[in-house]
Parts: structure tokens; C-alpha cells; sequence
DNA sequence: GCCAGACCAATGTATTGT
DNA sequence: ACAATACATTGGTCTGGC
């Protein structure tokens, strides 16, 4: 056979086959559902008609490209799968479940953070605290009656409000850290809910020591 | 203004779970 | 069998580059 031939069965092929997809248009009426309106239609007979002429070599390319498109949003599927925690039924999903997994664990991230921030800077602060406590103990250094006074004079005179407010706010905050750490919580509902589904996925992922070894190392 | 590429919506078909 | 979902095809539209 020679190359002749087998470009001329193509071209039939193609026909037929482009025959076939004009009967099946018909058959079923294929965009004939959009609105309509005989001004519409005229507009788009026009539009088509200035088309035609790359009507056949458009469409396979068209077709082609919707098709890599798919595969594209496809693979970017599977790249979200991998990076969220799909739980026990990862083998059955739907994209609009993993749409919505990837959210919440978005959100459940961004809330980590948070909390991991506030924790980072109430640990700075007190670090800061013990540090002054420090510098004043070596900087009197003349026995236990002076450094007694002068942790009480931390306490009291030397330091601001703000200092005192300071240390409420570590214990709370250590209060909660450790709770928050080791089971029952003492926050809103909403928390409440957020954090029992953050444990049941920090045993999968190891979010949980990696918060502790955050605030331990800072 | 034309063209290519991307996006979208409608529709049909295949697959899979119940 | 049926419903739900994924996937494919197709025509239309939008948009940026030329």
C-alpha cells in the first residue's frame, strides 16, 4: 500500500466521520438548546459560516486541546490529592470532596499558624522577662536579701503594667497551650470543634509534635 | 481585525457504588 | 436498576498577542 493510499483512506475516514458527527448533531440537536433567538441564530450562522473553512482541521484541534486542558486540571488534581490528608477513603473521592478537603485543611493550617504565632510571641515575651530578671539579679549580686528584693521589686515597682499584664497572659496562654496539647480544651465551641478534627488528623500527620517542638525550642 | 489558546456550558457515554 | 460521578465531545465566547 502505497503513502498515497494511505492518506486518501484517511481522508475518507475523516469524512465519514464528520458525516457521522453532523448526523449525530442533528439526532441530537447539539447547542440547539442554548437560547434560541432567530437573531442569535442568524449571528451564529454567520460565525459558523466564517469558520467552515477550518471547520474540520479546527475541531480535531479544538478537541485536542480540551483534551490536554482536562488532563491538565486532571494532573493538578492529583497534586492536591497527594498534599491533603484524604483520611481512610482515599480511594473513593469525588473532586468536589477534595476541593472541599483541600479548603478545610487549608483552614485548618492557617489556624495552626496562628496559634503557633501567638504562642512564638508570648514565649518571646517572657523570655524577655526572665532575661531582665536575670540581668537585675547578676547587675545587685550582693546577696539573698537584695535578690529577694529584687524579684519583688520585678514584681512590683520596677516593672510596668503592661510587664505584669505580660505574665498573666503566659500563664494563660501556657494553660492553654498545654491543653490544647494534651486533650480537653478551654476554647470556644467553634475551636472546640476545630481542634478535635485537627487531633484526629495530627495522629496521621504529626502536627501536634510539631507544635510542641515549636514552642519548646523557642 | 484576525488568530490561537483557554475557558465554559450543554450534552452524551462510561464507570462505579448502593 | 438506578443514581452519582468522571470523562469526552462540541460549539460558543473571551482575551491577549500580532
Amino acid at each position: 500500500m502505497t503513502a498515497v493510499q494511505i492518506i486518501n483512506i484517511q481522508r475518507l475516514l475523516e469524512a465519514a466521520e464528520y458525516i457521522e458527527r453532523r448526523e449525530r448533531e442533528c439526532e441530537h440537536g447539539y447547542a440547539s438548546t442554548f437560547p434560541s433567538i432567530q437573531d442569535t441564530n442568524h449571528h451564529r450562522q454567520r460565525k459558523f459560516k466564517n469558520k467552515k473553512c477550518h471547520n474540520n482541521h479546527n475541531r480535531s484541534t479544538h478537541n485536542e486541546l480540551e483534551k490536554n486542558r482536562r488532563a491538565h486540571l486532571r494532573l493538578c488534581l492529583e497534586r492536591l490529592k497527594a498534599l491533603i490528608p484524604l483520611g481512610p477513603d482515599c480511594n473513593r473521592h469525588t473532586t468536589l470532596g477534595l476541593l472541599n478537603k483541600a479548603k478545610a485543611h487549608i483552614k485548618k493550617l492557617e489556624e495552626m499558624d496562628r496559634k503557633s504565632q501567638y504562642q512564638l510571641e508570648n514565649l518571646e515575651r517572657e523570655q524577655r522577662h526572665l532575661q531582665r530578671q536575670l540581668d537585675q539579679l547578676r547587675g545587685g549580686g550582693d546577696g539573698e536579701r537584695t535578690r529577694a528584693d529584687s524579684v519583688d521589686s520585678t514584681l512590683s515597682s520596677d516593672r510596668s503594667d503592661s510587664d505584669r499584664e505580660e505574665i498573666e497572659v503566659d500563664v494563660e496562654s501556657m494553660e492553654f497551650f498545654h491543653e490544647g496539647a494534651g486533650g480537653t480544651s478551654t476554647t470556644s465551641s467553634s475551636d472546640l470543634d476545630d481542634q478535635s478534627s485537627m487531633q484526629s488528623t495530627a495522629s496521621d500527620e504529626g502536627y501536634s509534635t510539631c507544635s510542641i517542638k515549636l514552642a519548646f525550642s523557642s
